[in-house]
This record gives structure tokens, C-alpha cells and sequence, in this order.
DNA sequence: GTGATAATTAGAACTATTCCAAGAAAAGGG
DNA sequence: CCCTTTTCTTGGAATAGTTCTAATTATCAC
């Protein structure tokens, strides 16, 4: 299992800082929210389950604390066709699976080298700032919930 | 470069029919606007193309046709994050390159037993029905052209 | 040909997301 | 501490890509 890295509250403000952004109760809520179940959600999910902490926060406000945790790089931004965004707190580089039928998303270790030897079939002059490997499909009753 | 698979007419209607679809005009032209210009067009582009060859089609129809294509596996639907769809006739197993300077998508060649390994990560009980393999990044100039 | 089925069309509807403008909060200098 | 500037939040409007709807047209099977 992927090891769980827990930033703490001041690394969480230092990690906003690092990028010209404050600190915020909307921020840290959200960024909880997102650690206390990794299941992915999306916006309008994290919007529900942020409304128990901050009852008048806004869903725009959702919108734009997610956008600033992705860019100073504590959440990734996972898409799925034209599904809603998604949102994850894993940092470790990691590929996805959807499963179509549960409308689950699943985070897929790497085993070391696999992403050095993906980026090495791209042709001279193709410069990658990011690789995604997503997978869609089903998972096994008992693998759904491992 | 990867080999261009063409079909003959025949076999694109027998295509269609095996997924008990008609064969139309505007499925042909479509299908032919896709093989002419391999660039990964949206619907938006497709539809720009299309009106010179049937000026009075509907972009819903642009929308119902490149389905239908994708439907029995003629064409591959692609996307980066939340960007509008686009459209690529190329069968074979590949990834996708995007740059996001140039705006433009290229095909990516995969290895023999890449796409074999990259299935191999994943748990016992998870059953990928597709693997989508693809980078964000800049093209140096003269690759872009390649 | 006739009736049934499928496809096209224009425009309305939908949905996820972004934009906007106003107010609230925080920072920083004196 | 005020004051000023900047950043952030908020509700609602706007946007954009796509899908839906209902009417028309084309094709198929007999
Ligand atoms: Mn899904
Ligand atoms: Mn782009
Ligand atoms: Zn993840
Ligand atoms: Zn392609």
C-alpha cells in the first residue's frame, strides 16, 4: 500500500506560502476533507462534505481552493474522459483505475523504473512535464474494497 | 512511424454493420475528414471541415457520427484533462503526446510488451477494459513537424 | 410501395466549470 | 494600532462542450 505522507500544518502553510498563496480555514478544511478519505472525490462531493465544517462556504470557493492546492502541488487533479475532476492528496507518483460499474477510483502503485521506461518511447525532441497512465475497467467485489 | 491502416469502403460499412449501424454520407465524410488530416480534431474542427464537403450538416450530426465511429471501434476518442474531445482514426495501440505551447496532439508509438507491462501493475481482481497511456509537454520546433 | 426502423437536423437543455463584482479578511508599514 | 494594499470568499451570472428532444428525412424488409 502506498505509504501515507501527512504533511503537517505547517508545512501545509509553507507549501501554500512557497507558491504566493495564504493560508485559509477554507484551504485546511478542504485539504482534510481530501486526506480523511482518499476515494477521489469530486467538487460537488468535497463541496457536501465540506458544508459539515463550514456550512456557508461556497462552491465556488471549493472550486478555488481545490485549483490552488493543485497548483503548489499538495493535490492532483485526476480526469476520467469527461467525467467531473476528481481530486487526490497522493503525491507519490501514481497511475489510476476507474471502475466503470462502482464509479470508484483507485490509486495504482508504480513499481520503481516503470515511469523512467514510459517516458523513454517518446521521440527526440519531445519534452514530457507530465505522464498520466489511467486504467478503466472492473475490480473484483473483494478488490473493491481491499 | 506507424503503419496507415486504410480501410476499403466496403470494410468501413461492414464496420458500421457489425455494430447494427447504417452506413451514411455523413458517417463516410467524416470518417474520411479523420483519415486525411491525422491531427486529432475536435468536433468543433470536425465540423469546420465537414461543411465544405455537405455544407448543410448539423454539428449535432458531427456529435451522433464521430459516437457512432467511436461505437464500433473505427476511431478513438481522446482527451486531456477537461479540453474538448478529439478524434483519432489510428487502431493501433498508442499513446498520446500533447503539447500544450502548439495546442497539437501527436501519436506515440508503444514498444511491443510495453502496454503487456503497464497491465501487469495492477492488483490481483482489478480487470482494465482500456489503458490510456499519455504527456503533457513541448515539442523542440523541428520535432513538431516530424 | 408500405410500414417500421434508423439517422439527421435545429434548437433547447444540461452540467461542470469559470467569471464577475462586491464584501470580508489578512498583511505590512508607519 | 490605523491605513493601504493585496488576497480571498461569496453568490450569482456566464460560458462551453456536449447531449437531448421532437420533427423531418432516409433507408430497410417485406
Ligand atoms: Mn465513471
Ligand atoms: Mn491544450
Ligand atoms: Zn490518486
Ligand atoms: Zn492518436
Amino acid at each position: 500500500m502506498p505509504a501515507t505522507v501527512t504533511l503537517s500544518p505547517d508545512n501545509f502553510a509553507q507549501a501554500l506560502a512557497d507558491s504566493g498563496l495564504r493560508n485559509t480555514p477554507q484551504r485546511e478544511v478542504i485539504y482534510s476533507i481530501l486526506l480523511k478519505k482518499r476515494d477521489h472525490p469530486t467538487a460537488d462531493e468535497v463541496y457536501a462534505r465540506v458544508k459539515a465544517e463550514l456550512p456557508t462556504i461556497s462552491l465556488a470557493t471549493v472550486y478555488n481552493c481545490l485549483e490552488a492546492l493543485v497548483n503548489c502541488n499538495l493535490v492532483r487533479a485526476v480526469n476520467f474522459e469527461r467525467e467531473p475532476t476528481r481530486y487526490c492528496p497522493n503525491l507519490h507518483p501514481h497511475a489510476h483505475f476507474h471502475d466503470e460499474t462502482a464509479g470508484s477510483t483507485h490509486d495504482i502503485d508504480l513499481p520503481p523504473g516503470l515511469l523512467e521506461q514510459v517516458r523513454a518511447i517518446l521521440p527526440p525532441g519531445y519534452d514530457a512535464s507530465s505522464i498520466e497512465i489511467s486504467f478503466r475497467g472492473r475490480t473484483a467485489p473483494e478488490a473493491a474494497t481491499r
